[in-house]
DNA sequence: GCAAGCCTGACC
DNA sequence: GGTCAGGCTTGC
């Protein structure tokens, strides 16, 4: 599933292959994976890439044609979903099923869109819609202080777990790294987000940190369609601790991982390293 | 029947 | 405003 570290990988792929390029023909095959007209997007997808941004799960391609001014620059932003696999590959590659837009580059080569699920979307925006969008989203994990993270835990009433995926407060964290990262840093997927201590919030900071930068080393995770543009899977698979593990032994004590349903997800944690601790409620007494 | 990210709409 | 359920999609 693509998540931040997979979704950068893409980005840094293309900015190796494609910034500087010229998107001269846009094909779409299935209207359904456009935002919007598809004609419009045809027609507007064009121009000299150049830059490769990312927020979150999105990568912002913006694009310059010789007409354009600085002002309009021109944006496609590309959502993977959960299948979405973005190639580049010469135009004569043959074409696999399941391919939904192509980009033709003046090099001879294509920049492909594939989706199984068809989940993910591509659509072209101006620079104020781009804003308007990533103005929705959360900082990256990384590009939060402590303070901020403190601060958008505050008052959440919801389970940690939930409020990980939540793409508002905190942007690229999904199913597999929100698991991970509860792992490390040895919280119950449960706890409800405003009642973490300090301590344990920091450790969490923290292990989202880690856990997304060590998977961003390794191309991201591969388990079942994420490759990166050359077509590559990512290596992180091998270093889950409990994402997918369920009745697996955990690597560092030896109990048996668990699943539990939270908020529609399937969560996975090691009851024995992440035990669900119960508070008291604040101004609560107690009772006798 | 289940998995997933993300959008929409319903509800308080 | 937050929170949650439902729907999209298809390979296993």
């Amino acid at each position: 599933m693509p998540e931040l570290p997979e979704v950068e990988t893409v980005r840094r792929g293309l900015e190796a292959r494609v910034l500087g390029h010229r998107i001269v023909a846009t094909e779409v095959d299935h209207p359904q994976v456009i935002v919007g007209p598809p004609h419009l997007f045809q027609r507007n997808v064009r121009g000299v890439i150049r830059r490769l941004e990312r927020k979150g799960k999105a990568i912002a391609i913006e694009l310059r044609s010789g007409a354009d001014s600085a002002k309009s620059a021109r944006y496609l932003l590309v959502r993977l979903g959960m299948t979405g696999q973005v190639t580049v590959v010469p135009r004569e590659h043959p074409v696999e099923a399941h391919t939904h837009v192509r980009l033709a580059l003046e090099n001879g080569e294509e920049i492909r869109y594939r989706d199984i699920r068809r989940f993910g979307r591509l659509r072209c925006c101006t620079s104020h819609e781009l804003e308007s969008i990533f103005s929705g989203l959360g900082p990256d994990a990384p590009a939060m202080t402590n303070d901020e993270f403190l601060t958008a835990l505050k008052g959440r009433r919801t389970p940690i777990k939930s409020w990980l995926l939540n793409q508002s407060r905190l942007a690229g964290v999904g199913n597999i790294y929100a698991d991970e990262a509860l792992f490390e840093a040895r919280i119950h997927p449960l706890t409800e987000a405003g009642r973490l201590s300090r301590r344990e919030a920091l450790a969490l900071h923290r292990a989202v940190e880690t856990v997304l930068r060590r998977a961003i080393a390794l191309q991201g995770t591969s388990l079942r369609d994420y490759v990166d543009i050359e077509g590559n899977p990512g290596r992180f698979q091998a270093s889950l601790k409990v994402y997918q593990r369920t009745g697996e032994r955990c690597r560092r004590c030896g109990a048996k991982i668990r699943r539990v349903v939270i908020g529609g997800r399937s969560s996975h944690f090691c009851p024995r390293c992440q035990p669900r601790l119960r508070r008291s409620r604040p101004k609560s007494r107690a009772k006798g």
